[in-house]
DNA sequence: CGGGATCCTTTCTGATACTG
DNA sequence: CAGTATCAGAAAGGATCCCG
């Protein structure tokens, strides 16, 4: 829930961390451009395809190519990448099967499957929102 | 919440749309690339800039200048490009006031306060885990 | 004050070819 | 099968100058 904001002077010229500690509660966020922990995680959902692949980890583990099945289009260079990021972050994790051919799975971290939990909300708002949107374009493109 | 997702061949070579609609429950949704409403929000949100000025605008309406000195790193490109982007999905709104010097107002709609108000789960989740993240980074970075 | 227009650099992404 | 390496185009972002 959001926090009641100080009014008057308000958040005016004391940067951003004063805005989001004043958003969400008190929490003490080091604002140094590459510590907020906010631009952080979403430029990583933010990603073309980071929230792709933790639905489709969220559903089952996956295989390398089994996740580029069940997204079609994308490349095999940007799944190997988001999901090198991913792992990198503790999303999810990596288990490699010595079987021949070489096998290797992708799973869900807790920490992962946390991170989608809190995600949901949103995607379904975009679902239920998704039509304001495209109507507020359509008419801001009509006539401005 | 989450919904159940289906085991055996599950989503498997059935493309996105399937696991959206598994995850999300029953909603159909175009996955032609530009109409997925999920990567259309997130792909705004997760914006180097666009969640910043959310929370500046939730807080208080702001003038130009306001956002300008309240996101110190922002550029002023930028800036107008972000607002005009999200005045064009309705998420705020301009009111131009014709005094001289010319004054310009932006404050978010209720569309955009709807927004945020699901984002902050989020960014409180980014804020809570942000340290497992750093470690788990250099967990990996080290070593492997 | 609130931008628009332009140029330039960095980052992201896709296509293609090759490997243990 | 599960990647790595390389290249090229697209897009995001920043710096600077200009205007009513």
């Amino acid at each position: 829930m959001l926090k009641e904001l100080p009014q008057g002077e308000g958040l005016m010229g004391k940067g951003v961390d004063t805005i989001v500690e004043a958003v969400l509660g008190g929490v003490t966020v080091g604002m140094n451009p590459s510590d907020c922990p906010v631009r952080d995680v979403l430029d990583h959902i933010g990603g073309k395809w980071s929230s792709l692949i933790l639905l489709n980890l969220k559903a089952r583990p996956h295989r390398f190519g089994e996740l580029k099945r069940a997204i079609p289009d994308i490349s095999q260079r940007m799944l190997t990448q988001t999901l090198r990021d991913q792992q990198r972050d503790g999303l999810i994790s990596r288990h490699v099967f010595p079987t021949n051919p070489p096998s290797v799975e992708y799973r869900l971290t807790d920490l992962g499957d946390s991170l989608i939990v809190t995600l949901s909300p949103l995607m379904a708002w975009a679902v239920d929102n998704h039509s304001h949107i495209l109507k507020a374009r359509a008419v801001f493109d009509d006539h401005g």
